[in-house]
RNA sequence: GGCCCCAUAGCUCAAUGGAUAGAGCUGCGGACUUCUAAGCCGUCGAUGUAGGUUCGAUUCCUACUGGGGCCA
C-alpha cells in the first residue's frame, strides 16, 4: 500500500470513529511544500453538516488518526486543513527506490492490454508543413507516449489529404511555372500562385477544375507531375518526422478512404441518418443540437466530413482497436462535433471508441497564417532558425562531431517545450522576430539541467563514490519531497489528455535541482552525506530523463 | 446572424473548489572564482466588468465587454 492510501485508510478509520459519514477524504498535495506533503480539507467540508468548528473538528480528526507509518507528524492548519508531513526516512528511501527503478521509473499500467491509436500530424502532400503540423505532431507524439507509459500498445496514425483542390492548384502553378515537381520549395510556391489565381482569374479557376477531375480520373498527362510531387512532399516529411522523433504505422490518404466513406454514407441514407438535400446529401445536425453538414455535394464528389467517416472505419478494420484518438487544431471542433454524431448513428462501435482532442491555433504576432497567400512559418525553417541558434551557443563547447546532433534535439526541445508547456486547448501567440528561448523555462533548461546531473554523475564515478541511502542528511530538500509524485502527474496528464502537466512538473523540479545544485556540493569524498546526494542526482536524472521523453524530447548528455 | 473556445503581472504561461494566486521573460540589484553561467539569489509587478452558488471562487453558473475560431 502506498503512502497515500496508508493516509486515506488512515483518515477514513477516523472519520468513521468520530460518527462522520458521508464525507470522501480527498488528499491531495498543498500548494506549497510549507504546509506539508499531503492535505485533506474533511474537516472544512464536513464541518457545516457536524455543526462543528472546522479547527476543533480537525484536530478532533488529527487525534483520531493516530500514528501512520512513514508520515512524521500531522498538524492542523489555516482555516482547518489537515497536513501530513513525510518522515525523512520515508523520503530517502522513495530517492533511493527511484534510483534503482531507472528507466522504468513512472510507468503505469492503467492502460495495459489496450490497443490504441493516436492520429496525428496530418500534413498534406503539395502544400508546406507549417507550425500546425509542429503542433500536432507535438501534442499527439507526447500524447501516444504517455498512453504507452501506461502500458498501452500504441498504433501511430498520419493521415494526408493526397486529393483535391489544393493538389490540383499546385499541379497548375507547376504546369504553369514550369516548375520542377520534385523541389520542395517550387511545390510550395506553386500552391501559393495556384490558389491566388483560382481565386483571381476565372479562366485559371476553370482549368484547376478541370485539373482536379482528371486527377480524380488519373489522367496519364498529369500522372508524372502528380506522381513525382506526392513523393517529394512525402519524403521532406519523413525528413521532418525523423528528427521530431515520430515513427509512423499507418499512413492513411483521403484517396483510399473516400470511397469507404461514399458507402458508410449512402448506407446511413438508405437507413434515415442523412438526407439529400438539392442533390447533395447532408446530415442534418439540428436534431442533435449541431448544424447540417453536407457529405457527399452535388457533383457526387466525397466531402471531408465523408472522408472523415471512411477514415475511422478504416482504421478499425486495419488493427482492433480499443481506442482511438484523433489530434487536430480546434479550428475543426465543429467539423468533429458533427462528423460524431453522424458516425454514432451509421458506425455507432467506431463512434463509440473515438476521441477528438484538439490543440489551440499558433497565433502569429504577425496576424494569422494562410497557407494559400504563403504567409506561414514552415516547420522546416522554425527548425532551421533554432538550430542556429542552438549553434551559435555551443561554439565554445568542445562537442565534437555530436555538435549536429545536439542542436538538432535543442531545437526541437526549444520548440516542443513552447507547444506543451501550457494547456493544449489554448491558442499559442508566436513572435517569428523575436523567436523561441533557450533561456528560463524552456525546453533546453530542462535538457541542461538533465546533462548537469550526468555530469555530477560522472564525477562520483571518477571519484569511486557509490550512490547510497544510508547517510541522508537531516534536513530534507525540496526536490527530494518532489521526484515521488512523478507517476501521479504521468497519471493525470495521460487521463486529461494534457501533457502540459508534466512540462510544469518537470520545470518545477529543475529549478529545484538547480538551485540545489548552486548551492551544494555533491561530489565530495570526504562527505559521508555525498554518497546519497549523487542517489538523489541520480533520481533526479532518471525523472528528468523520463520526463522528457513523455514530452517527446531527447535528453543529451552533454550541450 | 447561430454555435464553440479564450480572458491571470508590461509580455508568454501556471495554479486538483481551498491556505500568502506561482514561474519565466523584461527592468533594477546581487553572489561565486567550486561538479557545465543554456545556471543561481534578491526585487518591482496581476485574477476584464456586474451579479449568483458555496464555509470558501482565478476555478462552477448567468449577463456584459473584448479577442480567436467554425458554420451559413
Amino acid at each position: 500500500m502506498d503512502i497515500a492510501a496508508r493516509i486515506t485508510a488512515a483518515l477514513q478509520k477516523a472519520l468513521t470513529g468520530l460518527g462522520i459519514e458521508g464525507v470522501t477524504p480527498a488528499l491531495e498535495h498543498p500548494t506549497e511544500l510549507a504546509h506539508g506533503d499531503f492535505a485533506t480539507n474533511v474537516a472544512l467540508a464536513a464541518a457545516k453538516a457536524a455543526k462543528k468548528n472546522p479547527k476543533a473538528l480537525a484536530e478532533e480528526v488529527v487525534a483520531a488518526v493516530g500514528t501512520i507509518d512513514g508520515v512524521e507528524k500531522v498538524e492542523v492548519a489555516g482555516l482547518g486543513f489537515i497536513n501530513f508531513y513525510l518522515t525523512r526516512a520515508f523520503v530517502a528511501s522513495t530517492v533511493v527506490d527511484i534510483a534503482a527503478i531507472g528507466s522504468e521509473w513512472g510507468k503505469g499500467g492503467l492502460l495495459a492490454g489496450k490497443r490504441v491509436m493516436y492520429e496525428y500530424t496530418d500534413p498534406n502532400p503539395f502544400k508546406v508543413f507549417h507550425i500546425g503540423h509542429l503542433m500536432s505532431n507535438t501534442l499527439g507524439e507526447s500524447l501516444a507516449r504517455l498512453a504507452e507509459y501506461s502500458g498501452a500498445v500504441v498504433v501511430r496514425a498520419n493521415y494526408q489529404g493526397d486529393i483535391g483542390p489544393h493538389v490540383a492548384k499546385c499541379v497548375w502553378g507547376v504546369m504553369q511555372k514550369q516548375f520542377d515537381p520534385n523541389d520542395i520549395a517550387a511545390l510550395g510556391e506553386a500552391y501559393v500562385y495556384g490558389s491566388s489565381a483560382y481565386e483571381s482569374d476565372p479562366t485559371a479557376k476553370q482549368e484547376i477544375d478541370d485539373i482536379n477531375k482528371r486527377l480524380y480520373a488519373k489522367d496519364p498527362e498529369l500522372q508524372p507531375i502528380y506522381d513525382a510531387g506526392r513523393k517529394a512532399s512525402l519524403e521532406h516529411f519523413e525528413e521532418l518526422y525523423a528528427l521530431l522523433g515520430t515513427k509512423f504505422n499507418h499512413y492513411f490518404f483521403e484517396s483510399e478512404v473516400g470511397p469507404v466513406g461514399i458507402e458508410v454514407v449512402k448506407e446511413g441514407l438508405t437507413q434515415g441518418v442523412f438526407e439529400e438535400s438539392d442533390g447533395a446529401v447532408v446530415y442534418k445536425g439540428e436534431k442533435v443540437g449541431l448544424h447540417t453538414r453536407v457529405f457527399i455535394t452535388k457533383a457526387q464528389t466525397p466531402t471531408y466530413e465523408t472522408k472523415e467517416l471512411g477514415l475511422d472505419k478504416t482504421k478499425f478494420e486495419k488493427e482492433k482497436l480499443d481506442r482511438s484518438v484523433i489530434v487536430t487544431a480546434n479550428e475543426q471542433d465543429g467539423f468533429f462535433k458533427v462528423v460524431l454524431a453522424a458516425m454514432a448513428e451509421v458506425l455507432p462501435d467506431v463512434a463509440a471508441k473515438t476521441v477528438h482532442i484538439s490543440h489551440g491555433m499558433m497565433v502569429l504576432t504577425t496576424g494569422k497564417m494562410s497557407s494559400r497567400k504563403g504567409d506561414v512559418v514552415t516547420g522546416e525553417s522554425l527548425i532551421n532558425d533554432m538550430r542556429e541558434q542552438a549553434l551559435e551557443k555551443m561554439a565554445s563547447r568542445d562537442l565534437g562531431d555530436q555538435k549536429e546532433s545536439i542542436a538538432d534535439a535543442v531545437a526541437v526541445a526549444a520548440i516542443k517545450f513552447e507547444v506543451l508547456k501550457q494547456g493544449s486547448g489554448k491558442n499559442i501567440v508566436f513572435d517569428p522576430v523575436q523567436s523561441l528561448s533557450f533561456e528560463g523555462d524552456s525546453g533546453p533548461y530542462l535538457q541542461y539541467a538533465h546533462t548537469r546531473a550526468l555530469s555530477i554523475l560522472a564525477k562520483a564515478r571518477a571519484e569511486r563514490i557509490q550512490p547510497s541511502g544510508a547517510m541522508a542528511p537531516e534536513s530534507m530538500t525540496d526536490l527530494e519531497r518532489m521526484l515521488y509524485r512523478f507517476p501521479e502527474v504521468v497519471q493525470r496528464a495521460m487521463e486529461s489528455y494534457e501533457p502540459h502537466y508534466v512540462t510544469t512538473y518537470l520545470t518545477q523540479i529543475a529549478g529545484l535541482y538547480n538551485a540545489w545544485y548552486a548551492t551544494t556540493t555533491i561530489v565530495d569524498p570526504t562527505d559521508p552525506h555525498s554518497p546519497y546526494r549523487i542517489a538523489l542526482t541520480e533520481a533526479f536524472a532518471h525523472t528528468m530523463r523520463n520526463g522528457l521523453w513523455l514530452l517527446g524530447i531527447k535528453a543529451p548528455e552533454r550541450m
